[in-house]
DNA sequence: TTTATTTCTTGTCATAGGGCAAGTTTTATC
DNA sequence: GATAAAACTTGCCCTATGACAAGAAATAAA
């Protein structure tokens, strides 16, 4: 089961078999319960989570005080706060259960371990940060240029488990929308 | 002059002296004329350059084929592709200069060199991605909260260099406007 | 199971920014 | 320095989305 899911996250082709144990071997199973959080604004991440299965998001605050969900974190995906796991500075960010969790972390210290004595492994890490950073351009872009009804469509297809589990006003921030608006847009595009 | 600009870009706690020149050595002054590309869709990145001196910008096309800039580069800062480069795959974006550039070229194999040799260059590495993660994440909150005015007059403050060389259509579709809608931006904005 | 809270929907009205097209000004090209 | 090509501005009208507020529905708490 750990092995499975470890293995799909994990997969990058010069990793040997001994190799993928250790780092297996690094994570710890872990559960949450719907709204607990991971991390809060001012904290130091010193680990990330392998999502086995439920919902996650992170958010930030506004200066009106709204919160914007910047991410969701669905099956399968690491959720993480980079900046501040890596650069070892207090986050902006939050990170809240949205449904209650079962996950696999690693701490920053055996992370670390691995990173600088596995060199495939940190092949694997400096390929996932491009892709994410990939990610994000890609939202930016999706932001400027396409509607909300778009975007919504979209995530829709994407990642549907979004749409059915999150509130819809996490849903909207994340689609840079007011909730009175995705509200009307999904009510057309059910038409 | 090169050991200054090289030492700013790679500022890094623990980077010794020595480390430092290693660095420096493997990079090379390159020139280019305005209009020049620095790569193009479909290419792979084999190399990033430090910007000491110009202003370049990178750019996607959209569906309807209208360009989209993505990101500025101006001087200090690293011009690069990171998903192409290293994750070794056919880049989606465009980078082009704005005006003629000097720059320092180094090469995806020197540095895959020093980041497998030289643990602190790959902490300032991953502290680097980490920190162009963060920016983009802000971009797209940015976007999503303030108004075109608050994000033209926020850019305008943090380079202005921006706003008084590249074209205004440029600019334009950075900040998710059209160059019309800028227009009467800068004039209000003016007053 | 009743009450309180949060979540979601709907209505009315206001507005930032887009689409299109005509000028004007600046910059490049011959 | 004349002509062409970009780059920028302006006018007019339109639409997607926001702001605010009142209900309805669902979920949580007592």
């Amino acid at each position: 089961m750990k092995e499975i899911l470890l293995s799909q996250v994990y997969q990058h082709a010069q990793l040997s078999n001994q190799e993928l144990q250790e780092i297996f071997d690094a994570h710890k199973k872990t559960e949450y319960t719907k709204g607990d959080f991971i991390i809060k604004e001012g904290g130091i991440a010193n680990e990330y989570l392998i999502l086995q299965q439920g919902l996650m998001r992170s958010f930030v605050y506004d200066y009106n005080g709204d919160d914007i969900t910047t991410n969701f974190f669905t099956e399968n995906e690491i959720v993480i706060e980079v900046s501040s796991l890596f650069q070892r500075i207090p986050t902006k960010e939050y990170i809240q259960t949205l449904t209650d969790c079962t996950c696999y972390k690693i701490s920053f210290d055996k992370f670390q371990e691995l990173f600088h004595s596995m060199e495939n492994f940190r092949e694997w890490g400096r390929a996932w940060l491009s892709q994410s950073l990939f990610d994000f351009k890609q939202r930016s872009v999706s932001i400027i240029k396409e509607s909300a009804t778009e975007r919504y469509l979209k995530l829709l297809q994407e990642k549907p488990q979004i749409i059915q589990q999150a509130p819809l006003k996490n849903i909207a921030s994340f689609l840079g929308v007011t909730d009175t608006s995705l509200s009307r847009i999904r009510k057309t595009s059910n038409l």
